[in-house]
DNA sequence: GTAATAGTGTCTATCAGACATTATAAC
DNA sequence: GTTATAATGTCTGATAGACACTATTAC
Protein backbone atom coordinates (compact mmCIF):
# COMPACT_ATOMS: atom_id res chain seq x y z
CA UNK A 1 0.00 0.00 0.00
CA UNK A 2 0.94 3.75 -0.92
CA UNK A 3 4.21 2.91 -2.24
CA UNK A 4 3.51 5.30 -4.25
CA UNK A 5 5.13 8.44 -2.86
CA UNK A 6 1.71 10.92 -3.07
CA UNK A 7 1.48 14.06 -1.62
CA UNK A 8 -1.52 16.56 -2.04
CA UNK A 9 -1.20 20.08 -2.17
CA UNK A 10 -0.64 19.97 1.74
CA UNK A 11 2.58 17.66 1.30
CA UNK A 12 0.22 14.60 3.04
CA UNK A 13 -0.29 11.39 1.81
CA UNK A 14 -2.89 9.53 1.48
CA UNK A 15 -1.64 7.56 5.11
CA UNK A 16 -1.88 10.86 6.63
CA UNK A 17 -5.74 11.06 6.37
CA UNK A 18 -8.00 9.67 8.60
CA UNK A 19 -10.37 7.24 6.72
CA UNK A 20 -13.51 5.71 7.61
CA UNK A 21 -14.41 2.25 8.23
CA UNK A 22 -16.51 1.48 5.16
CA UNK A 23 -19.72 -1.18 5.64
CA UNK A 24 -22.05 -2.89 3.44
CA UNK A 25 -25.66 -3.18 4.49
CA UNK A 26 -28.12 -5.44 2.01
CA UNK A 27 -31.59 -6.03 1.82
CA UNK A 28 -32.64 -9.30 0.28
CA UNK A 29 -36.12 -8.96 -0.75
CA UNK A 30 -37.99 -12.18 -2.09
CA UNK A 31 -41.74 -12.86 -2.35
CA UNK A 32 -43.55 -14.78 -0.29
CA UNK A 33 -46.91 -16.37 -1.45
CA UNK A 34 -49.34 -15.32 1.37
CA UNK A 35 -47.52 -11.86 2.63
CA UNK A 36 -46.36 -11.05 -0.50
CA UNK A 37 -42.93 -8.88 -0.81
CA UNK A 38 -40.62 -9.78 2.58
CA UNK A 39 -37.31 -8.39 3.62
CA UNK A 40 -34.34 -11.08 5.01
CA UNK A 41 -33.40 -10.00 8.59
CA UNK A 42 -30.95 -11.62 10.51
CA UNK A 43 -30.26 -11.10 14.37
CA UNK A 44 -27.70 -8.62 15.68
CA UNK A 45 -24.29 -10.16 16.58
CA UNK A 46 -24.51 -7.89 19.81
CA UNK A 47 -27.69 -9.73 20.47
CA UNK A 48 -30.72 -7.04 20.42
CA UNK A 49 -32.59 -7.09 17.92
CA UNK A 50 -32.72 -7.53 14.33
CA UNK A 51 -31.24 -5.68 11.16
CA UNK A 52 -30.36 -6.28 7.53
CA UNK A 53 -27.21 -8.37 6.91
CA UNK A 54 -24.42 -6.28 6.47
CA UNK A 55 -20.38 -6.65 7.71
CA UNK A 56 -17.27 -4.12 7.34
CA UNK A 57 -15.70 -4.61 3.43
CA UNK A 58 -11.87 -6.05 3.93
CA UNK A 59 -8.72 -5.09 2.22
CA UNK A 60 -8.85 -5.99 -1.55
CA UNK A 61 -12.81 -6.57 -1.78
CA UNK A 62 -14.63 -5.44 -3.83
CA UNK A 63 -18.00 -3.89 -2.67
CA UNK A 64 -20.45 -6.76 -4.34
CA UNK A 65 -17.50 -9.54 -2.32
CA UNK A 66 -18.53 -8.37 0.64
CA UNK A 67 -22.65 -8.42 0.18
CA UNK A 68 -22.00 -11.87 -1.07
CA UNK A 69 -19.79 -12.81 2.15
CA UNK A 70 -22.00 -10.91 4.85
CA UNK A 71 -24.52 -13.17 3.27
CA UNK A 72 -22.74 -16.53 2.92
CA UNK A 73 -21.99 -16.10 6.49
CA UNK A 74 -25.14 -14.93 8.03
CA UNK A 75 -27.80 -16.38 6.08
CA UNK A 76 -26.33 -19.24 4.45
CA UNK A 77 -27.24 -17.58 1.16
CA UNK A 78 -24.92 -17.44 -1.75
CA UNK A 79 -24.02 -16.54 -5.54
CA UNK A 80 -25.89 -13.58 -5.81
CA UNK A 81 -26.04 -10.46 -7.59
CA UNK A 82 -25.95 -7.05 -5.31
CA UNK A 83 -26.93 -3.84 -6.81
CA UNK A 84 -25.77 -0.34 -5.50
CA UNK A 85 -28.38 1.76 -4.01
CA UNK A 86 -26.50 4.97 -1.69
CA UNK A 87 -23.99 5.70 0.73
CA UNK A 88 -25.03 6.52 3.95
CA UNK A 89 -22.43 8.86 5.36
CA UNK A 90 -23.89 10.67 8.31
CA UNK A 91 -20.88 11.34 10.22
CA UNK A 92 -22.44 10.40 13.71
CA UNK A 93 -25.04 7.49 12.16
CA UNK A 94 -22.77 5.06 14.37
CA UNK A 95 -21.97 5.29 17.73
CA UNK A 96 -18.83 2.64 17.09
CA UNK A 97 -16.83 5.27 15.37
CA UNK A 98 -17.08 6.88 11.17
CA UNK A 99 -19.01 4.30 9.38
CA UNK A 100 -19.75 4.73 5.77
CA UNK A 101 -22.44 2.08 4.59
CA UNK A 102 -23.46 1.07 1.34
CA UNK A 103 -26.79 0.00 1.01
CA UNK A 104 -27.35 -2.63 -1.58
CA UNK A 105 -30.31 -4.66 -2.53
CA UNK A 106 -30.90 -8.04 -4.37
CA UNK A 107 -33.51 -10.23 -5.38
CA UNK A 108 -33.54 -13.90 -5.19
CA UNK A 109 -36.12 -16.88 -5.51
CA UNK A 110 -38.01 -17.93 -2.08
CA UNK A 111 -36.67 -21.32 -1.89
CA UNK A 112 -33.32 -19.84 -1.33
CA UNK A 113 -33.45 -18.25 1.61
CA UNK A 114 -36.21 -19.91 3.50
CA UNK A 115 -35.40 -22.51 6.17
CA UNK A 116 -32.03 -21.15 5.89
CA UNK A 117 -30.75 -21.10 10.34
CA UNK A 118 -34.71 -20.28 10.82
CA UNK A 119 -33.16 -19.32 14.46
CA UNK A 120 -30.62 -16.59 13.39
CA UNK A 121 -33.01 -15.21 10.01
CA UNK A 122 -36.73 -14.21 9.48
CA UNK A 123 -38.31 -12.60 6.89
CA UNK A 124 -40.28 -9.81 7.14
CA UNK A 125 -43.08 -7.67 4.93
CA UNK A 126 -41.07 -4.88 3.43
CA UNK A 127 -44.05 -2.55 4.44
CA UNK A 128 -43.57 -3.40 8.12
CA UNK A 129 -39.78 -4.65 8.65
CA UNK A 130 -39.93 -4.33 12.74
CA UNK A 131 -37.81 -1.72 14.63
CA UNK A 132 -34.30 -1.74 12.46
CA UNK A 133 -31.09 0.36 13.61
CA UNK A 134 -28.97 2.56 11.39
CA UNK A 135 -30.50 3.37 7.62
CA UNK A 136 -31.76 -0.27 7.52
CA UNK A 137 -35.24 1.26 6.96
CA UNK A 138 -34.17 3.39 3.88
CA UNK A 139 -32.31 1.18 2.71
CA UNK A 140 -35.07 -1.62 2.37
CA UNK A 141 -37.63 1.86 1.00
CA UNK A 142 -35.44 2.40 -1.77
CA UNK A 143 -34.84 -1.47 -2.41
CA UNK A 144 -38.90 -1.56 -2.82
CA UNK A 145 -38.85 1.27 -5.51
CA UNK A 146 -35.52 -0.23 -7.34
CA UNK A 147 -37.80 -3.51 -7.22
CA UNK A 148 -41.25 -2.15 -8.17
CA UNK A 149 -39.32 0.05 -11.26
CA UNK A 150 -37.77 -3.13 -12.69
CA UNK A 151 -41.44 -4.48 -12.65
CA UNK A 152 -42.92 -1.92 -14.39
CA UNK A 153 -43.03 -3.23 -17.84
CA UNK A 154 -40.96 -6.03 -17.89
CA UNK A 155 -42.17 -9.59 -17.11
CA UNK A 156 -40.86 -11.04 -13.42
CA UNK A 157 -36.83 -9.72 -14.71
CA UNK A 158 -35.52 -11.03 -11.66
CA UNK A 159 -37.21 -14.86 -12.13
CA UNK A 160 -39.05 -15.37 -8.63
CA UNK A 161 -41.39 -17.53 -10.53
CA UNK A 162 -39.21 -19.56 -12.05
CA UNK A 163 -38.65 -20.14 -15.77
CA UNK A 164 -42.46 -21.42 -16.86
CA UNK A 165 -45.82 -19.59 -15.37
CA UNK A 166 -49.00 -18.59 -16.51
CA UNK A 167 -49.84 -15.33 -17.17
CA UNK A 168 -52.31 -15.34 -13.80
CA UNK A 169 -49.52 -16.50 -11.93
CA UNK A 170 -47.21 -13.40 -13.48
CA UNK A 171 -49.68 -10.86 -12.80
CA UNK A 172 -50.27 -11.38 -8.86
CA UNK A 173 -46.81 -11.60 -8.52
CA UNK A 174 -46.11 -8.38 -10.42
CA UNK A 175 -48.96 -7.01 -8.38
CA UNK A 176 -47.90 -8.10 -5.05
CA UNK A 177 -44.42 -6.45 -5.78
CA UNK A 178 -45.92 -3.79 -6.85
CA UNK A 179 -48.82 -3.11 -4.48
CA UNK A 180 -51.38 -2.01 -6.62
CA UNK A 181 -53.57 -4.12 -8.96
CA UNK A 182 -52.50 -4.43 -12.80
CA UNK A 183 -55.28 -4.05 -15.79
CA UNK A 184 -55.77 -7.71 -16.97
CA UNK A 185 -56.33 -6.51 -20.30
CA UNK A 186 -53.31 -4.59 -20.23
CA UNK A 187 -51.15 -6.83 -17.94
CA UNK A 188 -51.22 -9.07 -21.22
CA UNK A 189 -51.01 -7.13 -23.97
CA UNK A 190 -47.52 -5.81 -22.47
CA UNK A 191 -46.44 -8.69 -21.52
CA UNK A 192 -47.58 -11.24 -24.08
CA UNK A 193 -44.79 -9.73 -26.90
CA UNK A 194 -42.23 -10.71 -24.37
CA UNK A 195 -43.03 -14.08 -23.82
CA UNK A 196 -42.78 -17.26 -25.69
CA UNK A 197 -45.26 -20.51 -25.25
CA UNK A 198 -43.99 -23.33 -24.06
CA UNK A 199 -47.12 -25.69 -25.05
CA UNK A 200 -47.66 -27.29 -21.92
CA UNK A 201 -50.61 -26.61 -19.81
CA UNK A 202 -50.92 -25.92 -16.02
CA UNK A 203 -53.30 -28.62 -14.99
CA UNK A 204 -55.45 -28.71 -11.70
CA UNK A 205 -56.83 -25.49 -11.96
CA UNK A 206 -60.58 -24.96 -11.91
CA UNK A 207 -61.61 -23.59 -15.58
CA UNK A 208 -60.11 -23.81 -18.36
CA UNK A 209 -56.27 -24.64 -18.70
CA UNK A 210 -54.07 -21.56 -18.66
CA UNK A 211 -50.82 -22.27 -21.02
CA UNK A 212 -47.26 -21.73 -19.15
CA UNK A 213 -45.28 -19.60 -21.31
CA UNK A 214 -41.25 -17.86 -20.51
CA UNK A 215 -39.75 -15.25 -20.93
CA UNK A 216 -38.69 -14.50 -24.55
CA UNK A 217 -35.05 -14.63 -25.13
CA UNK A 218 -32.89 -14.89 -21.79
CA UNK A 219 -32.83 -18.48 -21.36
CA UNK A 220 -32.61 -19.54 -18.16
CA UNK A 221 -32.52 -15.63 -16.35
CA UNK A 222 -34.81 -17.43 -14.21
CA UNK A 223 -32.77 -19.43 -12.19
CA UNK A 224 -29.91 -17.01 -11.90
CA UNK A 225 -31.34 -15.43 -8.17
CA UNK B 1 -13.76 7.51 18.34
CA UNK B 2 -14.13 4.28 18.60
CA UNK B 3 -14.98 4.94 22.68
CA UNK B 4 -17.45 2.14 21.96
CA UNK B 5 -15.97 -0.98 23.28
CA UNK B 6 -17.29 -2.73 20.00
CA UNK B 7 -15.93 -6.45 18.74
CA UNK B 8 -16.60 -8.50 16.02
CA UNK B 9 -17.16 -12.21 15.93
CA UNK B 10 -13.57 -12.15 15.65
CA UNK B 11 -12.96 -10.65 18.83
CA UNK B 12 -11.51 -7.36 16.60
CA UNK B 13 -12.29 -3.67 16.97
CA UNK B 14 -13.12 -1.75 14.20
CA UNK B 15 -9.78 -0.07 14.72
CA UNK B 16 -8.02 -3.96 13.87
CA UNK B 17 -9.31 -3.34 9.96
CA UNK B 18 -7.61 -1.82 7.20
CA UNK B 19 -9.36 1.11 6.17
CA UNK B 20 -9.90 2.51 2.47
CA UNK B 21 -9.48 6.04 2.01
CA UNK B 22 -12.94 7.66 0.63
CA UNK B 23 -12.72 10.19 -2.26
CA UNK B 24 -15.84 11.59 -4.14
CA UNK B 25 -15.57 12.66 -7.94
CA UNK B 26 -17.98 15.10 -9.26
CA UNK B 27 -19.03 15.71 -13.24
CA UNK B 28 -20.07 19.37 -12.97
CA UNK B 29 -22.82 19.58 -16.12
CA UNK B 30 -24.14 22.72 -17.64
CA UNK B 31 -25.30 23.43 -21.46
CA UNK B 32 -23.08 25.85 -23.64
CA UNK B 33 -25.42 27.71 -26.17
CA UNK B 34 -22.69 26.51 -28.96
CA UNK B 35 -21.34 23.47 -28.04
CA UNK B 36 -24.41 21.41 -26.07
CA UNK B 37 -23.85 19.73 -22.92
CA UNK B 38 -20.32 20.37 -21.37
CA UNK B 39 -18.71 18.79 -18.58
CA UNK B 40 -16.17 20.81 -15.82
CA UNK B 41 -12.45 19.01 -15.73
CA UNK B 42 -9.66 20.87 -13.73
CA UNK B 43 -6.41 20.63 -14.16
CA UNK B 44 -4.53 17.38 -12.07
CA UNK B 45 -2.41 18.45 -8.89
CA UNK B 46 -0.10 16.41 -10.56
CA UNK B 47 0.67 18.85 -13.44
CA UNK B 48 -0.39 15.34 -15.92
CA UNK B 49 -3.81 16.48 -17.75
CA UNK B 50 -7.35 16.80 -17.09
CA UNK B 51 -9.60 15.17 -14.94
CA UNK B 52 -12.95 15.84 -12.65
CA UNK B 53 -12.68 18.18 -9.64
CA UNK B 54 -12.39 15.59 -6.55
CA UNK B 55 -10.86 15.10 -3.04
CA UNK B 56 -10.73 12.62 -0.46
CA UNK B 57 -13.36 12.65 2.67
CA UNK B 58 -11.92 14.28 5.81
CA UNK B 59 -12.99 12.95 8.84
CA UNK B 60 -16.61 14.46 9.78
CA UNK B 61 -17.92 15.21 6.91
CA UNK B 62 -20.36 14.01 4.55
CA UNK B 63 -20.03 13.37 0.91
CA UNK B 64 -21.90 16.47 0.06
CA UNK B 65 -20.21 18.50 1.57
CA UNK B 66 -16.35 16.96 0.22
CA UNK B 67 -18.18 17.83 -3.28
CA UNK B 68 -18.85 21.08 -2.47
CA UNK B 69 -15.26 21.81 -0.94
CA UNK B 70 -13.81 20.42 -3.46
CA UNK B 71 -15.95 22.73 -6.19
CA UNK B 72 -15.10 25.58 -4.07
CA UNK B 73 -11.26 24.71 -3.90
CA UNK B 74 -10.57 23.85 -7.12
CA UNK B 75 -13.04 25.55 -9.59
CA UNK B 76 -14.92 28.63 -7.36
CA UNK B 77 -18.14 27.17 -7.57
CA UNK B 78 -20.11 27.23 -4.37
CA UNK B 79 -23.41 26.74 -2.97
CA UNK B 80 -24.59 23.13 -4.88
CA UNK B 81 -26.30 20.37 -4.57
CA UNK B 82 -24.91 17.27 -5.93
CA UNK B 83 -26.35 13.53 -6.33
CA UNK B 84 -24.59 10.47 -5.55
CA UNK B 85 -24.09 8.34 -8.50
CA UNK B 86 -22.19 5.10 -7.61
CA UNK B 87 -19.33 4.47 -5.80
CA UNK B 88 -16.13 2.64 -7.87
CA UNK B 89 -14.39 0.01 -5.96
CA UNK B 90 -11.92 -1.74 -7.47
CA UNK B 91 -9.68 -2.53 -5.17
CA UNK B 92 -6.55 -2.23 -7.73
CA UNK B 93 -8.06 1.16 -9.41
CA UNK B 94 -5.58 3.57 -8.10
CA UNK B 95 -2.16 3.33 -7.57
CA UNK B 96 -1.66 5.38 -4.81
CA UNK B 97 -3.62 2.55 -2.75
CA UNK B 98 -7.03 1.56 -1.81
CA UNK B 99 -9.49 4.28 -2.52
CA UNK B 100 -12.82 4.19 -2.99
CA UNK B 101 -14.20 6.71 -5.09
CA UNK B 102 -18.28 8.01 -4.63
CA UNK B 103 -19.57 9.50 -8.35
CA UNK B 104 -21.65 12.59 -8.30
CA UNK B 105 -23.56 14.68 -10.43
CA UNK B 106 -24.51 18.10 -10.04
CA UNK B 107 -26.00 20.90 -12.60
CA UNK B 108 -25.41 24.61 -12.49
CA UNK B 109 -26.09 27.55 -14.45
CA UNK B 110 -23.56 28.11 -17.38
CA UNK B 111 -22.43 31.70 -15.62
CA UNK B 112 -21.11 30.49 -12.48
CA UNK B 113 -18.55 28.42 -14.21
CA UNK B 114 -17.45 30.47 -16.94
CA UNK B 115 -14.53 32.24 -16.70
CA UNK B 116 -13.69 30.65 -13.59
CA UNK B 117 -9.92 30.07 -12.94
CA UNK B 118 -9.64 29.38 -16.96
CA UNK B 119 -5.75 28.51 -16.64
CA UNK B 120 -6.82 25.60 -14.41
CA UNK B 121 -10.22 24.30 -15.55
CA UNK B 122 -12.35 23.84 -18.59
CA UNK B 123 -15.34 22.80 -19.85
CA UNK B 124 -15.47 19.81 -21.97
CA UNK B 125 -18.58 18.09 -24.57
CA UNK B 126 -19.71 14.98 -22.63
CA UNK B 127 -19.65 13.14 -25.62
CA UNK B 128 -15.65 13.80 -26.37
CA UNK B 129 -14.68 14.91 -23.06
CA UNK B 130 -10.98 13.86 -24.01
CA UNK B 131 -9.08 11.41 -21.97
CA UNK B 132 -9.96 11.22 -18.18
CA UNK B 133 -7.97 9.20 -15.68
CA UNK B 134 -9.90 6.57 -13.23
CA UNK B 135 -13.18 5.98 -13.52
CA UNK B 136 -14.43 9.91 -14.80
CA UNK B 137 -15.68 8.88 -18.07
CA UNK B 138 -18.06 6.46 -16.66
CA UNK B 139 -19.29 9.05 -14.02
CA UNK B 140 -19.83 11.11 -17.05
CA UNK B 141 -21.90 8.68 -18.92
CA UNK B 142 -23.56 7.78 -15.74
CA UNK B 143 -24.55 11.57 -15.01
CA UNK B 144 -25.45 12.51 -18.56
CA UNK B 145 -28.35 9.61 -18.05
CA UNK B 146 -29.12 11.01 -14.94
CA UNK B 147 -29.57 14.69 -16.38
CA UNK B 148 -31.34 13.33 -19.34
CA UNK B 149 -33.78 11.27 -17.11
CA UNK B 150 -34.45 14.43 -15.20
CA UNK B 151 -35.12 16.32 -18.76
CA UNK B 152 -37.85 13.97 -20.05
CA UNK B 153 -40.85 15.28 -19.36
CA UNK B 154 -40.53 17.99 -16.88
CA UNK B 155 -39.04 21.83 -18.01
CA UNK B 156 -35.81 22.77 -17.48
CA UNK B 157 -36.10 20.95 -13.38
CA UNK B 158 -32.52 22.47 -13.08
CA UNK B 159 -33.09 25.94 -14.09
CA UNK B 160 -30.38 25.92 -17.10
CA UNK B 161 -32.03 28.80 -18.85
CA UNK B 162 -33.19 31.00 -15.45
CA UNK B 163 -36.66 31.81 -14.79
CA UNK B 164 -38.29 33.01 -18.36
CA UNK B 165 -37.57 31.80 -21.45
CA UNK B 166 -39.61 30.96 -24.62
CA UNK B 167 -40.99 27.53 -25.76
CA UNK B 168 -38.68 27.33 -28.10
CA UNK B 169 -35.68 28.07 -26.01
CA UNK B 170 -36.98 25.82 -23.82
CA UNK B 171 -36.93 22.62 -26.21
CA UNK B 172 -33.53 24.04 -27.83
CA UNK B 173 -31.96 23.51 -24.22
CA UNK B 174 -34.07 20.16 -23.84
CA UNK B 175 -33.18 19.05 -27.10
CA UNK B 176 -29.05 19.57 -26.75
CA UNK B 177 -29.53 17.99 -23.21
CA UNK B 178 -31.33 14.75 -24.69
CA UNK B 179 -29.13 14.50 -27.55
CA UNK B 180 -32.01 14.18 -29.90
CA UNK B 181 -34.87 16.31 -31.79
CA UNK B 182 -38.15 16.93 -29.60
CA UNK B 183 -41.60 16.85 -31.74
CA UNK B 184 -42.42 20.18 -31.91
CA UNK B 185 -46.11 19.72 -31.00
CA UNK B 186 -45.49 17.07 -28.38
CA UNK B 187 -43.40 19.01 -26.26
CA UNK B 188 -45.70 22.17 -26.56
CA UNK B 189 -48.53 20.03 -25.30
CA UNK B 190 -46.30 18.09 -22.72
CA UNK B 191 -44.78 21.58 -21.20
CA UNK B 192 -47.61 23.52 -21.83
CA UNK B 193 -49.32 22.97 -18.34
CA UNK B 194 -46.26 22.51 -16.22
CA UNK B 195 -45.98 26.44 -17.31
CA UNK B 196 -47.33 29.96 -16.46
CA UNK B 197 -47.57 32.61 -18.76
CA UNK B 198 -45.43 35.68 -17.77
CA UNK B 199 -47.44 38.23 -20.61
CA UNK B 200 -44.14 39.72 -21.58
CA UNK B 201 -42.96 38.88 -25.03
CA UNK B 202 -39.42 38.06 -26.36
CA UNK B 203 -37.82 41.03 -28.55
CA UNK B 204 -35.37 41.28 -31.52
CA UNK B 205 -36.60 37.84 -32.54
CA UNK B 206 -37.48 37.33 -36.81
CA UNK B 207 -40.97 36.16 -36.89
CA UNK B 208 -43.93 36.82 -34.50
CA UNK B 209 -42.57 37.46 -30.90
CA UNK B 210 -42.93 34.67 -28.40
CA UNK B 211 -44.35 34.36 -25.44
CA UNK B 212 -42.29 34.38 -22.19
CA UNK B 213 -42.93 31.08 -19.62
CA UNK B 214 -41.86 30.77 -16.09
CA UNK B 215 -42.21 27.48 -14.24
CA UNK B 216 -45.42 26.46 -12.68
CA UNK B 217 -45.56 26.22 -9.08
CA UNK B 218 -41.34 26.22 -8.62
CA UNK B 219 -40.93 29.68 -8.26
CA UNK B 220 -37.63 30.67 -8.49
CA UNK B 221 -35.91 27.12 -8.87
CA UNK B 222 -33.92 28.73 -11.69
CA UNK B 223 -31.89 30.02 -9.91
CA UNK B 224 -31.16 27.44 -7.56
CA UNK B 225 -27.87 25.57 -8.94
C1' DG C 1 -45.40 43.25 -50.10
C1' DT C 2 -42.22 38.47 -48.59
C1' DA C 3 -40.03 35.59 -45.15
C1' DA C 4 -39.97 33.75 -40.71
C1' DT C 5 -41.59 32.26 -36.46
C1' DA C 6 -45.56 31.75 -32.81
C1' DG C 7 -49.68 29.87 -31.66
C1' DT C 8 -54.06 27.25 -32.63
C1' DG C 9 -57.02 23.81 -34.87
C1' DT C 10 -57.89 19.32 -36.81
C1' DC C 11 -57.27 14.73 -38.70
C1' DT C 12 -55.43 10.07 -37.91
C1' DA C 13 -53.17 6.03 -36.01
C1' DT C 14 -52.22 3.94 -31.80
C1' DC C 15 -53.30 2.18 -27.45
C1' DA C 16 -55.24 1.71 -22.60
C1' DG C 17 -59.47 0.60 -20.58
C1' DA C 18 -63.71 -1.72 -20.70
C1' DC C 19 -66.67 -5.23 -21.88
C1' DA C 20 -68.48 -9.23 -24.68
C1' DT C 21 -67.81 -13.73 -26.53
C1' DT C 22 -65.99 -18.22 -27.05
C1' DA C 23 -63.18 -22.25 -25.28
C1' DT C 24 -62.31 -25.74 -21.97
C1' DA C 25 -61.66 -27.47 -17.79
C1' DA C 26 -63.71 -28.99 -12.69
C1' DC C 27 -67.71 -30.08 -10.38
C1' DG D 1 -75.79 -29.64 -17.19
C1' DT D 2 -73.43 -25.21 -14.02
C1' DT D 3 -69.48 -22.68 -12.64
C1' DA D 4 -64.97 -20.91 -13.21
C1' DT D 5 -61.13 -19.41 -15.63
C1' DA D 6 -58.43 -18.68 -20.19
C1' DA D 7 -58.07 -16.61 -24.42
C1' DT D 8 -59.72 -13.67 -28.02
C1' DG D 9 -62.45 -9.95 -30.26
C1' DT D 10 -64.42 -5.37 -30.41
C1' DC D 11 -65.78 -0.75 -29.06
C1' DT D 12 -64.38 3.76 -27.08
C1' DG D 13 -61.86 7.67 -25.26
C1' DA D 14 -57.34 9.71 -24.83
C1' DT D 15 -53.24 11.13 -27.00
C1' DA D 16 -48.83 11.36 -29.96
C1' DG D 17 -47.68 12.55 -34.51
C1' DA D 18 -48.56 15.08 -38.52
C1' DC D 19 -50.08 18.86 -40.98
C1' DA D 20 -52.85 23.06 -42.04
C1' DC D 21 -54.01 27.57 -40.97
C1' DT D 22 -53.87 32.10 -38.78
C1' DA D 23 -51.21 35.85 -36.24
C1' DT D 24 -47.52 39.00 -35.91
C1' DT D 25 -43.16 40.43 -36.35
C1' DA D 26 -38.51 41.79 -39.33
C1' DC D 27 -37.04 42.90 -43.63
Amino acid sequence: MNTNPYRDSSGRTLADYPRPSVAVDTAVLTLDEQVGLVVLEVRRTNGAGWGLPGTFLHEGETLADAVRRSLDVKAGVSGLNPRQLHVFDAPDRDDRGWVLSVGHVDVVRPERIQSRAPSTTRLMPVERPGRLPYDHADIIERAVDYLRARYSDRPDPDGLLGDEFTILQLRLAHERITGRAMQRDWFRRTMDPQLEPTGLMATGTRGRPAELFRRRGTAGAGTRG
